[in-house]
DNA sequence: ACAATATAAGAATGATCATTCTGAAAAGAG
DNA sequence: CTCTTTTCAGAATGATCATTCTTATATTGT
């Protein structure tokens, strides 16, 4: 009955979210897109629409990508404080790759896009709430366990190791060098009581 | 002889900073700017130069704004461990400070241009190194007067405040709940040793 | 008042961008 | 094989942008 797409939708999708993660919403044209994954202009405007519903597209895929892998582990039965520095451990590893110097694309999109687009405001909201409930759930399984002391509450704790991860994901976007972001983050988790 | 002109140069360098604070380099047009300012255009151009030498000269302008304010105290003789947080207290009046989502226009450019341009690049740097050296100056009289264990080094502490400052300026401009930022900051340095 | 000159206001230019449109080509149904 | 339908490739469109240019006006020394 019809032709059918050459090209495969999950692949273009890759490709466009690390030109986004990349290069931000503003600073992407839809012909780098068209670069990026060698897709017709036809293709992925069929496929992904337009401009904006693409990057949302592009971040939710950027967001399942790394969920998992980055909050998994601190949301295992139990989980406490050694997974909260093995999560900072992973954070490390990430922003110690070279060639990375694109920080995280959750954290840029909160910084370029959630002022003015309610939907990504949104998409913000949600995730950011999401990694807190995750540091304070181990921050509780923590106190409990006696690994920490209970002084600050499990709730501070949360939003510190929040700050902790997002300010140096942020920073890992800017041309510091990464042995600050490293000190930063080892100091930051050293203070933990 | 020859006309001169109506506006008021400094003025309109404050206005154009506010945009640019605002709406970053890319997301100001110089239309945006003629608006603000209500200078022409020619005036603009002849006065300011092009859209990134303006944005230069707006940066600067911001970073002589705020550099003898937010550091001036810190690099007092013998400032320490009060001074420190003093300027928390101060960077932490900023983040409230309502209508104010705008976070740091450092900070910002260090995210937004500094990849992309090294006119942005070297000022950034500069800057950083400006700030974590009054930061270390203050974290060396923090432990020589016992108030600090030294077991961190000044120069891993002041890393660790400088990330502490900048996270929560970066936080400052996403949409994340003002308590947040506050428990961020008030944690952070409860954490010092 | 007049001449000289810099300014103001905004029109003109050329680039880039997002989005839509237009044949030509491809793939499957009959 | 042929017809239909969808895709492809990229040209066309209309908007916005940075920058330059034009024209009329304002200012000041004489």
């Amino acid at each position: 009955m019809s032709r059918h797409r050459e090209f495969n939708e999950p692949e273009a999708l890759e490709k466009a979210m690390m030109t986004f993660w990349q290069q931000g919403f503003e600073d992407t044209s839809y012909d780098d897109l068209v670069r990026a994954t060698a897709v017709s202009r036809y293709g992925l405007y069929s496929a992904f629409g337009d401009k904006k519903q693409f990057f949302l597209r592009a971040l939710d895929y950027y967001l399942d990508q790394h969920r998992g892998e980055m909050l998994g582990p601190l949301h295992a039965e139990g989980a406490s404080l050694p997974a909260i520095r093995a999560h900072f451990s992973r954070v490390l590893d990430k922003v110690d790759d070279p060639g990375q110097k694109v920080g995280c694309m959750l954290c840029n999109t909160a910084i370029e896009l959630a002022q003015f687009d309610k939907a990504a405001e949104d998409k913000v909201h949600e995730m950011f709430a999401e990694i807190k409930a995750a540091f304070k759930k181990a921050a509780k399984n923590a106190i409990k366990k006696g690994e920490l002391s209970g002084d600050t509450s499990a709730n501070q704790i949360a939003d510190y190791l929040f700050g902790l991860m997002m300010g140096g994901a942020m920073l890992a976007r800017s041309p510091i060098e990464r042995s600050k972001i490293r000190n930063f983050i080892k100091t930051g988790l050293a203070g933990l009581k």
